[in-house]
DNA sequence: TCATATAATTGTAATTAATACACTATATAT
DNA sequence: ATATATAGTGTATTAATTACAATTATATGA
């Protein structure tokens, strides 16, 4: 039983690349160029070669697409339904990647192309099973903000608790309580003060940053 | 463009099978009879074949291995460093099965095999990268444990109020206050009771089943 | 039948976490 | 000086979690 016994199936990565911007949840689609599902917009992705993981895959493909290094991104869940890619049998393992705004703002100049930001809330359609992996990634985003520290992956290095409050609440699709946020947050001990952002015309607000170490706080899936 | 223009990886799924028998949370080994690590126990798993999906291969890996149907099927994690696999670049997308110990009854007699229910408390040698597959299915497992019902699938269709709470401290491999897991488990409303076991020499203990379309309570990940 | 063994069943007080809610502080701009 | 804009902060209520032990129902053996 060698490995040759058997027909292989192609192996895909898929990037569901989010960032914030303009106070909205975006993501990158590309539009395709050829068949299938010419003219449609789709996920960002592309064949895994033999000499490179599954991460690392994905993490070239960002590359490609974004311009961006040194990004939050992992796994999701690998797709593998027989009909998913009418070319063949095509198993995809879908990743999920969060994108400093910042960093973002320098390829966003590159606009008219074929590749896009859209918002969350006005979505083409999909090629492929590519609607399905959103909708997984979108509840995997949501859970990984609840329970874990991702979402500083998305602000620079140095932000305030409003800032923070504000990509909770856009990911949330909702409002949170100034008081209760910020003494939830405060109280995990996560946060380092880095004195205060004077160029503000109103009260200035107070920046931090991560605490070196913090990682995920928790690291479960 | 097509999909021949790249070389492709083996695609195979592992299936860690678990169960609870004799107070014990065990696994489901199997000794390879060939090279690579050859002699060594693995978690059951096998190729993808092209006109079968995942979940498919996966449940055709379970089936052929333990002789149950109808268990819970997980996906977990998708593994694909290149060394993984001496063979070549083989891919693994790894499952979760939870077994009803009475099914496995049936199984476990056959056991001088090369098929073995292991003690996660004495685990021997693993082959390929299977001790850091177990390693994210415990962890899962827990989780899973931990925030929905599957802990039901590994239990008869009626049972009691200590079973269940026995199959949770045999998880978390630790002791749960009776009188708050009772509280806790009874006020989520998702069991039936189902009359009083009278074939025991104490108290008899109320039959509770898992009332019809509870599912898994959340459904995430 | 009475005593014993075994596990089932049940409640309350204390602590901790989550929620609801509104005023004061500090900077710039005019 | 006043207006504007956002930052920063506290307390009371409710809900959830935890800690903790006596009583009950049945079978068995004396």
């Amino acid at each position: 039983m060698t490995l040759n016994d058997y027909p292989k199936p192609s192996v895909t990565t898929d990037i569901v690349i989010f960032t914030i911007q303009d106070d909205d949840l975006k993501l990158l689609l590309v539009k395709r160029g050829l068949e299938p599902f010419k003219g449609k917009w789709a996920i960002p992705g592309g064949f895994v070669r033999l000499n490179e993981s599954l991460q690392e895959a994905a993490k070239r493909e960002l590359e490609e697409e974004t311009g961006v290094k040194d990004v939050y991104l992992e796994q999701l869940y690998t797709f593998g339904d027989l009909k998913r890619d009418p070319r063949g049998r095509v198993i995809t393992v879908s990743y999920m990647a969060l994108v400093n705004s910042d960093k973002i703002k320098l390829i966003s100049a590159t606009d008219v192309s074929d590749t896009q930001w859209f918002s969350m809330k006005k979505l083409p359609e999909l090629a492929f099973d590519h609607k399905k992996i959103l909708e997984y990634a979108l509840k995997r985003l949501r859970w990984k903000f609840e329970y874990t520290t991702v979402a500083f992956s998305m602000l620079p290095e140095k932000f305030t608790i409003s800032q923070i409050q504000k990509i909770y609440e856009i990911v949330f699709n909702k409002e949170f309580d100034k008081r209760n946020f910020a003494k939830k947050l405060l109280y995990l001990n996560i946060l380092k003060e880095h004195g205060i952002n004077k160029n503000v015309s109103h009260r200035p607000p107070m920046l931090y940053s991560l605490k070196p170490n913090i990682g995920e706080i928790i690291e479960i899936i």
